[in-house]
DNA sequence: CCTTTCACG
DNA sequence: ACGTACGTGAAAGGC
């Protein structure tokens, strides 16, 4: 008989772990579905891991425990189970039920007992138990046969706690964490605990005195005077705590082992269930046939020539791509509706038809795009204009809620209500199975694209309006669509010559490093390997870990410059991996970008960042390597794709502090952009209390830390990395630099306090991003969201401007008709190639367009360069 | 596919 | 007492 392995999972814990980690998701019944999917997605990662023999998911009784008769307040204080959770839980356990896994629940006692009970009774017969929960509590209950999962990130992603594993991360045993919570209690069930003690002084205490009731035994060896009051005057607190916090593992249970046979489960039940919840991605891994979602019956006319007739004045299109690079990958075709017709228009019938491309072309006819910028580009491949956009799904979806929108249709319009189009997925394959479809199955999904962003247009220009979001979206992020798909489509010209030479003496350096590190390792290893680099510093060489991550040891830059002084090797290896990126990453990843026409054609992520910044993919050219010189060379190979023709390139300075000056209305920040002054070098006085002759560097570089810091929202811990200070120190620094600036001080408190209240923060354009959980309880998450309530309107805001800029940038070369051309944006810079003749022109509009695009309270600083390649502009 | 590392603003 | 600075994308290793 093989050995027995039981799974017992936490019903309640998993189920809100589940609810909270995703967003919500209904079906087309309105129902509720992410914690059925989210445990859903658990309960087969499990099984498929774990492959048990029997499972028994346990529940929460009811509101009263045994619990409540030693404290009346247990749990007390804990918000309302949220409406669609509870609709939920009744198909979590018809799911559990169809998964052939049995549950149980057990009058007056938790699901913790119940695990507890049954984890004792099966590890006293040697049987493996694996427990899976959201809530650290259970740990205690790890042994030698009982390993406890505690779930991390996202959903399916857990921490085993094993006695090895606590031992190492608390270094206590697992009964210890009774007297652990005994100590510190536990704000989620309202354990009170002793005042005053935390995580680091209960594991302190019990790595001396083993028990809450030795600590009391020896309560006169505690020489900390306040603690030691606390601990006294607080004991009965202290061990009803403790006898809270232990798991009853002699619970009064009618379950058994041999009740909880897994016999795998029934597939016919979970396909039905499956289809009522509408989880399609998984109805299509166990092979079931989709059930397509009612879709809504619409009349498709695959079109072998385009006529006027067709042609209204107001459309909405969606030009498919097969794959997302519309830059390259083939048009498969072109979808069209309007209210009573839509089309599929086949590539080469819209190649070639002269009718389709003066509708195009003319400015009059109105387009509701899918996604403009993808559209405007891929029809220029066809040799046509796009113009008369007056709308785009995905931008639009993108400024009424940045984290909806992935770019697909189908999902945008589900995010809105609206079932009428299959995910690409489900028509395309996924991975190495993604396949084209029969004719007709892809013109029907083209013209189902087309058709929801006619449907869906009255919808999300409604919610744009009620955001007043209106102009944000008609004059900043549509027209700029426009001409990003130019700049895309224009592409860099780069020198692969350059790229190739830098590349040679690359390897050859690198050939060499690579020897001296082997020498001093003793052996050959992959130095790119953090797993293998940590064995030969921290095993073989035996150099002193200083962080650690999920995997083993952290070998990242900021910790091998801490072991520098340590061991020779280290230089070498950070040498080799500087060197090394730049050879796989920018020599080679962007030769392999080059295209026919020697240029690199990026694209924009217009509707990805939550701050409202573009992301460049594919490559990235965002990232080109500037800050050290050797990796800046790089920059040389990115060339005017003209002869005589220069590179010139234009950023803003200071632009977030400045957006900070002008939205945290402080006088002093104010006053210090307005008479021009080294912004660093001010703080520096202020912060230190000097007069200017009197900052030295080191006051300056410091200044420097915490306006960076300020931008980011500012904390002690990320300061004091990035100055390698103490948190105490940085605090003060922190302190310090909030008193000479109180209006930035008081712009971090508002911008919280607002975030809290409306739920989301907002730019200078009236951007927006929800931000749900400052009003988490989970300490991580709410400091986060506190953060980005002050980094966002800043960073955001900048985003603003430089959009604006690029637009009337546009505008501005056109009405000079100049021939030069806006290729990138880096945050704060744009950069052009440009005629040598309208050099002189350029120097005096560039910084006026840019500097003038907005007023603030305080101006606006560009500083531009030019030169034969990139790099010259410096 | 996820994790780690590192390039940029 | 929490163990991270904000926002991105790409490459490589390893499961």
């Amino acid at each position: 008989m093989t050995k027995k392995k039981i799974v017992l999972l936490d019903g309640n814990s998993l189920a809100y772990r589940a609810f909270f980690a995703l967003p919500l998701l209904t079906n087309d019944k309105g129902i509720h579905t992410n914690a059925v999917y989210g445990f859903t997605m658990m309960l087969e990662t499990i099984l498929d891991n774990e492959k048990p023999t029997h499972v028994l998911v346990a529940w929460d009784a009811g509101k009263t425990t045994f619990r409540h008769s030693t404290f009346t307040e247990y749990k007390g204080g804990r918000q309302k189970t949220p409406p669609e959770l509870s609709e939920q839980f009744p198909y979590i356990r018809k799911l559990i039920e169809a998964f052939g896994i049995e549950q149980y629940e057990l009058d007056l006692y938790e699901a913790d007992d119940i695990i507890g009970t049954l984890s004792r009774e099966c590890s006293e017969a040697k049987a493996e138990v694996v427990i899976i929960s959201g809530d650290k509590d259970l740990t205690q209950l790890a042994n030698e046969q009982t390993t406890v999962c505690i779930t991390r990130k996202g959903i399916t992603d857990l921490e085993k706690y094993t006695p090895q594993h606590i031992e190492e991360k608390y270094g206590i045993e697992p009964l210890q964490i009774i007297d652990m919570k005994g100590l510190m209690g536990d704000a989620s069930d309202n354990i009170p605990g002793v005042p005053g003690i935390g995580e680091k002084t209960a594991l302190k205490l019990l790595k001396e005195y083993g028990s809450v009731e030795n600590v009391y035994q020896s309560i006169d060896q505690i020489t900390a005077k306040k603690m030691k009051e606390n601990l006294v005057t607080n004991k009965e607190q202290a061990f009803m705590s403790k006898e809270l916090a232990t798991i009853e593992v002699h619970a009064p249970i009618e379950v058994s082992l041999a009740d909880l046979d897994f016999a795998g489960r029934n597939e016919e039940e979970v396909i039905q269930l499956y289809k009522e919840l509408q989880f399609n991605s998984l109805l299509e891994k166990l092979d079931a046939p989709v059930e397509v979602q009612h879709l809504e019956e619409i009349e498709i006319q695959t079109v072998d020539e385009v006529t006027a007739d067709m042609l209204t004045d107001t459309m909405s299109i969606h030009v498919e791509i097969d794959g997302d690079n519309y830059l390259s990958a083939s048009i498969l075709g072109i979808g069209l509706s309007n209210e009573t017709n839509t089309y599929f228009v086949p590539t080469n019938v819209a190649a070639s038809s002269a009718v389709l491309k003066e509708w195009l072309e003319d400015h009059a006819t109105l387009k509701y795009a899918s996604d403009s910028k993808s559209a405007y580009a891929a029809i220029a491949r066809l040799g046509m204009e796009l113009n008369g956009t007056d709308f785009d799904l995905m931008l639009a979806a993108y400024i009424v809620n940045p984290s909806f929108s992935t770019g697909e249709v189908a999902e945008i319009a589900r995010s809105f209500g609206y079932h009428g189009v299959k995910s690409d997925e489900a028509v395309f394959g996924k991975g190495a199975k993604r396949s084209l479809p029969a004719a007709e199955q892809l013109a029907e999904h083209v013209a189902r694209k087309a058709h929801a962003v006619w449907e869906l247009y009255p919808v999300v220009s409604k919610q744009l309006e009620e955001n007043e979001q209106q102009e944000l979206f008609h004059e900043l992020e549509l027209p700029l669509a426009k001409i990003l798909g130019k700049m895309e489509v224009t592409g860099v010209k780069t020198d692969l010559d350059v790229l190739q030479t830098i590349g040679q003496q690359l390897s050859e350096r690198l050939a060499l490093i690579e020897k001296d590190i082997y020498e001093m390792a003793g052996e050959k290893f992959n130095i790119n390997s953090p797993k293998q680099l940590g064995v030969i510093l921290f095993e073989k060489i035996g150099l002193t870990p200083i962080k650690k991550t999920k995997t083993g040891y952290s070998t990242a830059a900021d910790v091998l410059e801490k072991l520098e002084n340590e061991h020779e090797i280290i230089q070498h290896i950070l040498l080799y991996r500087q060197l090394g990126k730049l050879n796989s990453t920018y020599i080679d990843g962007l030769s392999k970008e080059i295209h026919e026409d020697g240029k690199i054609h990026t694209r924009f992520q217009q509707a990805l960042t939550q701050t409202g910044r573009l992301s460049s993919i594919n490559p990235n050219l965002q990232n080109i390597p500037i800050r050290l010189e050797e990796g800046r060379k790089i920059r040389a190979a990115f060339i005017p794709s003209e002869p005589e023709w220069i590179m010139f390139a234009a950023d803003y300075s200071q632009i977030e502090l400045r957006v900070l000056a002008h939205i945290s209305q402080d006088e002093k920040l104010i006053e210090a952009f307005k008479q021009g002054a080294d912004i660093h070098t001010k703080t520096a006085m202020d912060v230190f209390g000097v007069s200017e002759e009197d900052v030295d560097s080191n006051m300056r570089r410091a200044a420097k830390a915490v306006n960076f810091g300020i931008v980011y929202g500012i904390s002690d811990y990320g300061l004091s990395q990035s100055l390698n200070i103490t948190r105490k120190e940085a605090g003060e620094f922190i302190d310090t630099y909030l008193a000479s600036f109180p209006g930035v001080k008081q712009y971090m408190d508002d911008s919280i306090a607002d975030a809290k209240q409306k739920g989301y923060v907002t730019t200078l354009l009236n951007r927006r991003r929800y931000l749900p959980d400052i009003t988490s309880s989970n300490f991580n998450l709410r400091s986060f969201a506190e953060r980005t309530a002050m980094n966002t309107p800043i960073q955001g805001t900048a985003a603003d401007i430089i959009k604006k800029a690029m637009i009337d940038m546009d505008a501005r070369l056109e009405k000079e008709q100049l021939q030069t051309r806006m290729l990138l944006q880096v945050h704060d810079e744009l950069i052009f190639e440009a005629p040598v003749e309208e050099l002189e022109r350029l120097k005096e509009i560039v910084p006026e367009v840019m500097e003038q695009t907005l007023q603030l309270d305080v101006p606006l600083k560009v500083d531009w360069n030019h030169g034969k390649s990139w790099y010259e502009t410096k």
